[in-house]
Formats: structure tokens, sequence, C-alpha cells
DNA sequence: ATCGTTTACGTTAACGTTAACGTAGTTTTC
DNA sequence: GAAAACTACGTTAACGTTAACGTAAACGAT
């Protein structure tokens, strides 16, 4: 009969087992120390009587927990939802919960975050892109805490870090404009500075179709909403004030927003513009025409990073900074000019 | 100085500041009982020796945390990234931290994720849907810990509930395709059982087109996977098998994916066939043709839900089963038979 | 002057768990 | 057959914080 008042504690356990506090914490956490058949009795008393460890106190005394932190940019859009169940996955089995924060690119509201979430001494955490708070960063680096900085690369990673190189991708892309002739490409994205990524982007195509050399890489920059509507939206505006025979987008839902808006204009698809997205969705699947599009390996990338991490953890050595291939693929949205 | 190891505790500030660690902790923590002065000093040297809380002490002692727990069936989709946003956001300005599962809509996921979370004393607990693994509730029953059910309603919750009526939505689709003149409706939805939403909505479909009343509602259940490609793949499925003058679909992704299915069949919507989604995702906006869709207020949802949760957690009395409006949308994807 | 009341602190004792060490009894080693 | 090495436990002392209570000084009301 339990004592009088809550929940039941790891003493109760041992008092109705007949058997030391230790014994019981030894036999739930299935550690060395207590004979086969004293476990199975623990744990059916313990099963029993409800038991349910308390995790502060666990945490309290060994000085972390099993709880990993992971900020993302925004829920928004298939990219970091991907990434994340890629992640998840791999944490989840591992026996670790996520806390999940959601910075809407603000480096503020992150580094705020990255505070409260070291309170709970945290296994690891995890961080979108290597563009942070620099208060973020000094306070990490002087952590013992594993970080994994994802999406994004960088040769001086907080700690570790898995991602893609954005201006690779862009250079791709003005690589592959160049080839079939387009004179005028131009890039739909975010506000500047908002997305480090995309801007690294915009470099890479403007790193082939070079200022000093004439060309003009114009840049629709709509404001923040729903991806469709904002490639729908940019599109509009890079018709009406530049001549561009190539738009390319943040990703392919813009870049879907963006073929709408020129079907909306009667304008054909590849003939009299053409397209290019990032990311290679599955949306793509569905649509008449194949997007001509770079695809990221964002499950890959997630498991990847989440494994890195685990290893990181366990103080086995990790590669630090893991950079994975991009695969342009050509499709009906461009052609040779 | 510092005495010798790890990081700065509540002690150590208390020493170089000159005070009790009473004080410090009412200084940090903004509560009464220190003077305005001494409360600026103490900050001032918790600041300087980088002093930071640790969460599990505090919720060892109080026993309870500022966790939030949210068990969300997937991040695929726009539904649920929505609804998780409006709530975050109202649970981050309250200081609340989001601990997050994705269960793939398996019940013992969920279970075996709730059993882990408890271990953390949160604050409070989400979960998406009514129908739970019976050990869960049974398990949030027992607990003194709030918890809302959010995305579909009943009348006996395990705590909270902010929801829609999913039958009623399908009665709703059901009502508006009678009332054109439809005669064979299909449904594309998600292998059976799967999501109990999605059947509850073809059921409210089935109550206007009554098997008793010798109509048959198709049903095609497509395998997991992208949506827009599981409502391409439904649709074949459906325009193979059986002659349906109307495809209602889970969301409108899969009703975009089908909508592809039908051009590429060279089928006329509305003309030939009728396509109806569900969501009213933003999606739509940029179509070059309106779909018919019920709309659903998902960032209210999340909002209302987080609210009437932290009253809760604040011991003011709630709503105890909400359910939100269903805005119903004619587009241009149904037409008078 | 006397007796509450308030303010601004400090002291003590938990909260539930585990690391580290202690100790019998048993087995192994040479 | 005694020393050494294991095995299966138990005891003790933290871990860092806060609730609850204690106390001395200042203040206010009669």
């Amino acid at each position: 009969m339990p004592r009088r008042k809550g929940p039941t504690k790891i003493e109760d356990v041992a008092r109705r087992a007949g058997v030391s506090v230790m014994s019981v914490s030894r036999a739930i956490r299935g550690v060395e120390g207590v004979s086969e058949k004293t476990r199975a009795d623990i744990l059916k008393v313990a099963r029993q009587m409800k038991y349910m460890p308390n995790s502060a106190a666990r945490s309290l005394v060994v000085s972390n927990s099993n709880l990993i932190g992971i900020s993302l940019p925004t829920f928004a859009g298939e990219v970091f939802a991907e990434i994340l169940n890629g992640m998840r996955q791999t944490f989840d089995s591992a026996g670790y919960s996520s806390v999940i924060d959601t910075t809407e690119y603000d480096p503020e509201a992150e580094l705020a975050w990255v505070r409260r979430l070291l309170s709970w001494q945290p296994a690891a955490i995890i961080l979108t892109g290597v563009d942070h708070h620099p208060e973020t960063r000094e306070l990490l680096r002087a952590s013992p805490i594993p970080v994994l900085e994802i999406w994004d690369h960088t040769d001086d990673p907080i700690d570790i870090c898995v991602g893609i190189d954005h201006f690779r991708a862009g250079r791709m892309i003005g690589d592959h404009a160049a080839e079939l002739g387009y004179r005028r490409p131009a890039f739909v994205s975010t506000p500047l500075g908002h997305d480090k990524r995309a801007d690294a982007r915009l470099e890479g195509i403007r790193s082939v179709y070079r200022p000093d050399a004439g060309y003009r890489v114009a840049a629709a920059r709509p404001p923040l909403g729903n991806a469709f509507v904002t490639g729908f939206d940019g599109t509009a505006t890079l018709l009406d004030q530049d001549q561009p025979d190539l738009i390319c987008y943040l990703n392919d839902h813009m870049a879907f927003g963006g073929l709408m808006c020129c079907q909306a204009r009667g304008l054909r698809v590849p003939d009299d513009i053409g397209i290019v997205g990032f990311n290679g969705l599955d949306l793509a699947s569905v649509l008449p025409m194949k997007l001509t599009t770079i695809r990221t390996l964002r499950r890959l990338m997630g498991i990847t990073g989440a494994r890195n991490l685990l290893a990181r953890i366990n103080g086995v050595p990790t590669e630090r900074s893991k950079v994975l291939p991009l695969q342009f693929e050509p499709g009906q949205t461009t052609r040779k000019q």
C-alpha cells in the first residue's frame, strides 16, 4: 500500500520489492549489478505500481538529458519537414526526445531559444544554417554540448556540420543557363538578408553572369508568405520590370507559382521563358511538364546529420563538415535558346 | 574568483553578490522578496558570471516544467505545420518550450512518446485527433497534466479539445454534390483505419449518398506517400475502375494531383468530371481554376487550442470541447450537372 | 510606548535520482 | 587453501534549486 501522496517513486518500488533503491535504479536502467531474477522481480513490481522515472531528478544528477534541441527557420514547405523527419526517426529510436524551435529566420529568436534550451542540459543542439547571432556561437562554443549545423556548410562550424553548398548550387544553375544560351536570367527569392542560403545561390548565379561582363541578374524579393503565392507575385514583378528570358526560383513551390503566373499571362514555357526550381520536390512529379531543378537529398541530410551527431554524443570521432552532393535535373522548362 | 569546476550555479552568484541563494533565486525569477536595488545588483553579477539556471533542478523541486509536448501525425503537408505554428507562437511567448513527436498515425508510437514525455512532468500535452491507444487515455486521465486534443472533436475528450467536425465536413461536400446533381461521387483517401478523420469525412458523404438509396461512393486508398502523387494515383485508379462524375479528396494537395491526372488523360474539369478538395490551402490561389473546397481555420485552431490550454494550465475554467466552423468554398471545379 | 504589519532578507529541508564507494559472500587462481 | 577477483547487493552523499518558515529591522496605528 503506497504511503500517501503523489506518484510512485523509486523508493516506493524498492520498499515493495524488498530491495534498495539502487537495485531498482539499476534494474530500470538495465545496467549491471543486479541478478536476472531480482531484475525481473523489480520490473514486475515497478509495472504494477505504474512507476515512472523522474527525468528531472535523473538529469540533475547526471548533468545531461535525453533531450535534443532542433531549431528550424520554419515549418512551411516540405524541405525542413523532410530534414526533420530524417533526423527525428534516428533520434527517436535512440531514445531521445526532440525539443523544437522555429526562428522564422530571426537570429535573436534563435539565441533566446538556445538560452532556454541550454538550461535543460540537452544531449545536443541542432541549428539550421551556419549564420547565427555571435552570442549564440559564443554560448555554444563555450558549452560541451555537441552542436550540429545543417542545410548549409562552412569550414568553421560551431562543432559539426552537414549540408550542401548553396553557392555551388547557384553556379550549377548559372552554368546550365549559360550553356543553353540564356542571356537575362532573374531570381525570385526572399527579402535580402532574410535567408543567407538564398543570397548565396544568387551569388552563385552571378558568378557565371558576372556584372563586370555586362550581365545583370535581376532579383525579385516579394514579401514573405505562402511559397506558391510569392513565386507567382515575384514572377509578376519581374515580368513587368525586367525582360528576363529565364527565371530561377528559391524552390520548386515558388517555381510552380511562377509557372502559373506565366500561364496566366499567356507566356509559353519554355518557348517564351525558362523556369528553374530548386530542391526536386515530389510536387514536380505530377506536373505535366518536368521542372528543371536541382535535387537536394534532404532526408539523407537529416539522417546523416543525426548519425554524425549521435556519434559525436557518444564520443566517436566524426567528420567535422560534410557537404552532400547536388543533383542537377534538366527538365522541360528550359531549352536551348 | 570561481571555486573550481563546472558551470556557475546559483550559490556562486550568491557568494559573489554577497547575498543568500534565495535572494538570487528570487531576483532571477522576478518574484517578490528582494529590493529593487539588490535585484539589480544580483542580475548584474549573474550576467557577468554567465549564470544559467538549471531547469532540471527547478523542475525537480516544483514538480513541473515549462515543457509542452505536442504530438502530430506527420509534418508532411501544410495542415499540421500551420496548426503547429499557431500553437508554438502562443506557447513561445508564454515561455514554454515545445517537445514534438510525429506518430505517423501509429497509436503505439504515440503511447511510447507520451510515456517518455510524462517523465519530464510537462506543463501540458497536446495530441492530434481523439482516437488514441486505450492506455494513452488511461495514463493521461490519471495524471493531473492538462491535455489538449486538436483537429478532431468529441464530446468526451481526455481533458479539453479544439477541432472541427469531420463527419459534418463530409456531409457538406455531399450536400453540395447532391445539389449540383452529381450521381457518382468518389473519394480519394488514405488506407482504411489509417486516418480516422478521413474515414469520418467519407461517412459524411455517404450520409448523403446513402447505400440503401442505391448509391455507391467508391473510395480509392492509395498507399501513403507524397500527397500530390497519391492524389494522382488514386484518381487514376478511380477513373479506371469506376465511372465517377465527381472526385472528392482528403486535401487540396491530393485534389491538385487529381486535377493533373485528369488533365493528363484529356478529361476536362469541370465538364467531364468534378473535383472537390479540402482545407483551402494557399496552393489553390495560384491555380488557374479555383478549387471547390472546404476551408479549415488551421491557424486559428492552433491559437485557440493554445489559448485554452494556457488557461487550463493556469487553472482558469475553459470550454471543454470547442468545434470550429467550416467554410464551404464553391469553386470552378464543380458545376451544375 | 505598545503591538501589529510589512519588508527584506536568511536557514533549513526537501525534490527523486545516481555515482562512488563499501561489504559480505562466492568463485577463481596458482 | 589462502589470496585475489568477482558478484550482487546496500549506504552515503551529492546534483542545483525552491517552498516554507524564521527573523530582525522599519514602519504605522492607536
